[in-house]
DNA sequence: TTGCTCCTCACGTCACGTGAGGTGGC
DNA sequence: TTGCTCCTCACGTCACGTGAGGTGGC
């Protein structure tokens, strides 16, 4: 559609994230259907695409749903530090994932 | 006590396991408490912790409760086959990380 | 009897997955 | 009418978290 407008089923399959979850966020209030068409399909803009995309982005970071809830709209100093965190949280699950794959390789020689 | 045998508060402190968490592996079949005390408390012996103790090990390598209870008495050959896979996996793990941390930096930069 | 630990349910949680049942245009 | 897509519930799932209610020795 003109202006950036897309069904629910386009918004899932270009931003690769579920009916469902798409679901959880509106349940969350963390972003609403921009629109209906006459047949009350949903319809989201552009805003609420790119709202969605930042949704999924902070998941990947590690923010729970409860935790994106008071980020996504907080000023962007406390936004950053938020990010801060989660890479500092990010870099230490990367140590953690090669102790393990350590640990793996021995319990391997083992066998 | 003698013979290496523990009591689940024990098993837990020592293992950093919830007691919750061993309650779960017992109703998956994974494990079982050795034996009991005149009160009915749960013992654990040398064999049943070191059981709880790859279990957790195999869980922070990635694999489930289900795939645990059909990988921890495989044949050593089987065992072997599925930690190359999750090794490969955790790699990939850590490059989504990266990439990851790359786009928290972004978004830190254009605040 | 009070306090403390243990035990066994069993509902709650988190972020969806997976139908169920109903609607509307083709 | 059949087939297809969408919509809105609502139960299921995974791996525990968190009490609830009851017991037994000190």
């Amino acid at each position: 559609m003109y202006n950036g407008i897309k069904y629910l089923r386009e918004v899932c399959d270009e931003l690769k994230v579920s009916r469902r979850a798409i679901q959880g966020y509106e349940k969350a209030g963390l972003v609403s259907p921009t629109d209906r068409n006459k047949y009350g399909h949903l319809l989201y803009d552009d805003k609420a695409q790119k709202r969605i995309e930042t949704i999924k982005l902070y998941q990947q970071l590690g923010f729970s749903i409860k935790e994106i809830t008071q980020l996504i709209d907080a000023p962007q100093p406390v936004i950053k530090q938020a990010l801060k965190k989660q890479v500092v949280y990010l870099k230490g699950e990367k140590e953690r994932i090669d102790l393990l794959i350590e640990r793996a390789y021995e319990l391997m020689e083992m066998m």
